[in-house]
RNA sequence: GGUUCGGUAGUUCAGUUGGUUAGAAUACAUGCCUGUCACGCAUGGGGUCGCGGGUUCGAGUCCCGUCCGGACCGCCA
């Protein structure tokens, strides 16, 4: 037997007990007479313990271990003389009286502790040892218990699990595809689903009613710390339902989901948010509401002092920075640079200090009195000691940069507290957004979702001004989930392809199968999706993905690990009609 | 496709204007040590300074190219 307790569960209950445990060396400890041993599973810790009183053989095999080394200890549970309160064992330890050496280990490239010395790219490619760490395995455990909870409430609410195909079809709409040649039919591909959609609308047609999947989705697009080219979404369809329903829906779950893992307690309804009060409040369709400081405009205050680049502006706006009034000039001037980096393409950027004993100064002293500046401050419900960060421009881009403005000014103040959870749902997004490369419409969310009902009248006039029966949950300003209530009408759904440039050939083609069910009587719809890998990220407070998954791929889409992808031979191209070029 | 930061011991990093034998910590090895738990102390081994080219009396350091990695922009319905 290899063991009859783990390596995190015995107390001092145990006490007198003859138990056999079995891990891996994570530290040896040689005090000359007597030796610990720190043995480790994935439940925790147990200190082994060999003293004057152990013979020979033992003390020899104990001589020969090093870290990492798999062992399989037979002894008796003692009390210990000098316990550690920051291990859950560690009022006990565990005499020696057998240690088999079940396997040897090299020496493992980077030392297998919480806080390890081994870079991101050296613990991707020896995963399988970066997991042994319990900051890794706690974030799939995280993982694992989110899952549980979801598969439970959504079970609970008569949602059912459906699979749904991976051999799909490419369409033109959206993230790039993967793409699988096929080799029964030479020259044609599959696609990789980027999400279940039009199955999960077929399954709403075929009666299902309430739909879920935990499933992988696949797009071909460049990496980033929350984005991975597979990743998981929680998917949902639900017939017969409006909006509100369907937030209240997966409010719930998200409040039972961080009731339960994390016991943290999320007041409902969450708070509902337009998209375009979120850009012109916060610049940003995704705002992190754990701090204020929003977005104030002062365009029509700012105006005719002969400050040209002010007066010539579409639009002119700013944030008030509180109790930041001190921040110097090389503070300034590095906030300057911060906004003006091509990422964010800001101009400049206007300072007002507000000082304590009411004295006004500003990087536009010159054309704007004291007056006019105390004008801005108390349009902007700015105190003495606080700092205006004005910028100008087009009316969006000049939003967007301030956005990243206040996030930049929220973590300089440490205002993104790790224990704070700020949920909300933004809501009526933008049908279409216009791309000014290829002259056309594109769906903003796709191409399924329903316009809202009383701006239906726009499609002829002014499409762009329609509002989509769309939402996002936001937490911590991290895209946690989206969805929309669905097009169930044909001539609708026709009307939407119409204004996307979608021939009614094209559309057939494309999207046939899902047209002709909506022939047979489809219900109406809606639903949403939540990135699996975010949700437990953000539940585990932490900016990056790739702890939460399992075996991650790096920046560049390849496995390290792995080594994927990888050349395939001759003969498999040829089974797949396929030549590469050059 | 672009911006930007980085690549030096097993690992994480330092390395001054270009100048002697490239350092630290940690890991590893050996020895000592009976209550450690980041044990301690002593000693030791360990380097293609990513790769290629150039400038120079002399390059880890400067220049060009290239590869690799990170963050970001574009992209991500």
């Amino acid at each position: 037997m290899y063991r009859t307790h783990t390596c995190g569960q015995l107390r001092s209950a145990n006490i007198g007990q003859k138990v056999t445990l079995s891990g891996w060396v994570q530290r040896v400890r040689n005090l000359g007479g007597m030796t610990f041993i720190d043995l480790r599973d994935r439940y925790g810790i147990t200190q082994l313990v060999a003293d004057e009183h152990a013979d020979n053989e033992l003390q020899k095999v104990i001589e020969t271990l090093g870290r990492e080394f798999v062992v399989r200890c037979e002894g008796t549970v003692l009390e210990r003389s000098s316990k550690n309160p920051k291990l859950a064992t560690g009022d006990i330890e565990v005499r020696i009286e057998c240690l088999k050496v079940l396997n040897h280990s090299e020496t493992p490239p980077f030392t297998i502790e919480d806080d390890t010395d081994g870079g991101d790219e050296l613990r991707m490619k020896y995963r399988y040892l970066d997991i042994r760490r319990s900051p890794v395995r706690n974030a799939l455990l995280i993982r694992h218990r989110v899952g549980q909870a979801v598969r439970r409430y959504l079970d609970s609410k008569d949602f059912i699990e459906i699979e749904t195909p991976f051999l799909i079809k490419s369409t033109p709409e959206g993230a790039r595809d993967f793409v699988v040649p096929s080799r029964m039919n030479p020259g044609e591909f599959y696609a990789l689903p980027q999400s279940p959609q039009t199955f999960k609308q077929l399954l709403m047609v075929a009666g299902m009613d309430k739909y879920f999947q935990i499933v992988k989705c696949f797009r071909d697009e460049d990496l980033r710390a929350d984005r991975q080219p597979e990743f998981t979404q929680i998917d949902c369809e639900m017939s017969f339902v409006e909006q509100d329903d369907v937030l209240k829906t997966f409010e719930g779950l998200v409040v039972s989901l961080f009731d339960e893992i994390l016991g943290v307690e999320f007041k409902k309804p969450f708070q509902r948010m337009t998209y375009s009060d979120a850009m012109s409040l916060y610049g940003s369709d995704k705002p992190d509401l754990r701090f204020g400081m929003e977005i104030r405009n002062i365009t029509a205050l700012s105006k005719g002092s002969g400050f040209s680049v002010f007066d010539n502006a579409e639009y002119i706006g700013g944030i008030v920075v509180p109790d930041a009034s001190e921040y110097s000039r090389k503070q300034l001037d590095e906030l300057t640079k911060f906004v003006q980096r091509p990422q964010i393409g800001g101009k400049g950027l206007v300072y007002v200090k507000l000082s304590a004993n009411s004295e006004v100064k500003s990087s536009v002293d010159k054309f704007y009195s004291p007056a006019q500046l105390l004008e801005w401050a108390k349009h902007m419900n700015a105190k003495e000691g606080d700092l205006l960060l004005i910028m100008a421009g087009a009316r969006n881009q000049t939003l967007e940069a301030l956005g990243q403005l206040r996030l930049e000014m929220g973590n300089q103040l440490n205002l993104k507290a790790t224990n704070v959870f700020a949920p909300l749902w933004v809501i009526d997004f933008p049908l279409l957004e216009w791309d000014e490369e290829t002259k056309r419409f594109y769906a903003k969310h796709h191409p399924f979702t329903s316009p809202v009902q009383s701006d239906i009248h726009l499609f002829d006039s002014d499409p762009s001004a329609i509002r989509a029966n769309a939402y996002d949950l936001v937490i911590n300003g991290v895209e946690i989930g989206g969805g929309s209530i669905r097009i169930f009408d044909r001539s609708l759904q026709h009307r939407m392809f119409k204004v996307l440039g979608f021939s009614e050939v094209e559309a057939e083609e494309q999207f046939g199968f899902l047209l002709n069910a909506f022939k047979y009587g489809a219900p109406p719809h809606g639903g949403v999706a939540f990135g699996f890998d975010r949700l437990c990220a953000v539940m585990g407070g932490s900016e990056s993905i790739r702890d939460y998954i399992a075996f991650p791929k790096n920046n560049s889409g390849r496995d390290v690990m792995i080594n994927s992808p990888a050349k395939i031979s001759d003969q498999q191209l040829n089974e797949l009609s396929i030549r590469l070029k050059g």
